[in-house]
DNA sequence: TATTGTTATACTCTATAACTATA
DNA sequence: TATAGTTATAGAGTATAACAATA
């Protein structure tokens, strides 16, 4: 919330004198603006290590499963194959990842991070946690899981 | 997830054979796949009444908040006021909004919906109504207030 | 001086069609 | 013919600086 006169309004907090009864009943709008919250801080505190979002999810994927293929990549996180091409272009570029050729597939990479790039991600990955950690210290850690849980349902409701 | 190829592990599903033991950790992750999901469904829902996700964020504040200005309106919805002008615009254009001047603060402009506007935002809240209830099917009604109190947590995190 | 709305601009993420080289 | 990676491109959301009119 941009203002500084933010108050409560049953469980959700709104800026000063505006009512939003009908926009507190939706789920999109919540996750929209808790959303907007963990990215842009998210995108601040990877800027100086020269990561953005999705570089830095790309990274960590690949640092998990040495080989992953960009295909494979891609599905796993729900980004277009073209739109992967530049992210990975930007891994590449900094000598984070390399990108070897499939012997038995001459038309697939097999992505593998290097030293550097697991060097990275580490440093990448502590920040991140440090960071969500301050956004959920006013949730019980049972309702920590719930969300979590929650999330991976309405996420999973797409083919439905 | 894109991939058809999809099994649970733990409260996370991810597509065949990546291994996501770091990112399953990530709260940032699990938000942006599930607002990801909300979004793009959300959006091809409003599409045919003409309308996007910001725009019907905003028609309906304004229907709830005759008389509110821009600037307040940015404010409630996290939208810088550049951003909001071309919103504005767009609801103007299609004669769902107008903007009058304030006459005590003659810098100031007063919106209002206009009374198709207000036949638009009626229609597009029961789309999202529908949208939405399916998407939360699967969850306990208790657990959904969870979520949108968490999330709320999350969102008025920012200043901390 | 400060604020409201505005213009211009730029960057990121997302989405689709079409190409190439391999299978 | 189908798939993996690529190119080009377009749309939408987001962010900042600077301006005119008004307070």
């Amino acid at each position: 919330m941009a203002s500084s006169r933010t108050h409560s309004l049953g469980t959700c907090a709104v800026s000063g004198g505006v009512n939003d009864s009908s926009l507190r009943q939706f789920l999109g709008y919540h996750m929209k603006r808790a959303y907007n919250v963990l990215r842009s801080d998210l995108t601040k505190l990877l800027e100086p290590l020269g990561l953005r979002i999705t570089t830095y999810s790309a990274l960590t994927l690949i640092v998990d499963n040495p080989g992953i293929r960009q295909s494979e990549l891609a599905d796993a996180l729900d980004i277009e194959r073209p739109n992967m091409v530049l992210i990975l272009d930007d891994l590449e570029q900094n000598g984070w990842i390399a990108r070897e050729r499939v012997p038995t597939d001459r038309r697939a990479y097999a992505l593998t991070a290097t030293p550097a790039g697991k060097r990275l991600c580490k440093k990448a990955v502590a920040l991140d946690q440090q960071h969500e950690a301050r956004f959920l210290s006013g949730l019980k850690s049972e309702d920590v899981g719930k969300l979590v849980h929650a999330l991976n349902d309405i996420e999973n409701s797409r083919s439905a």
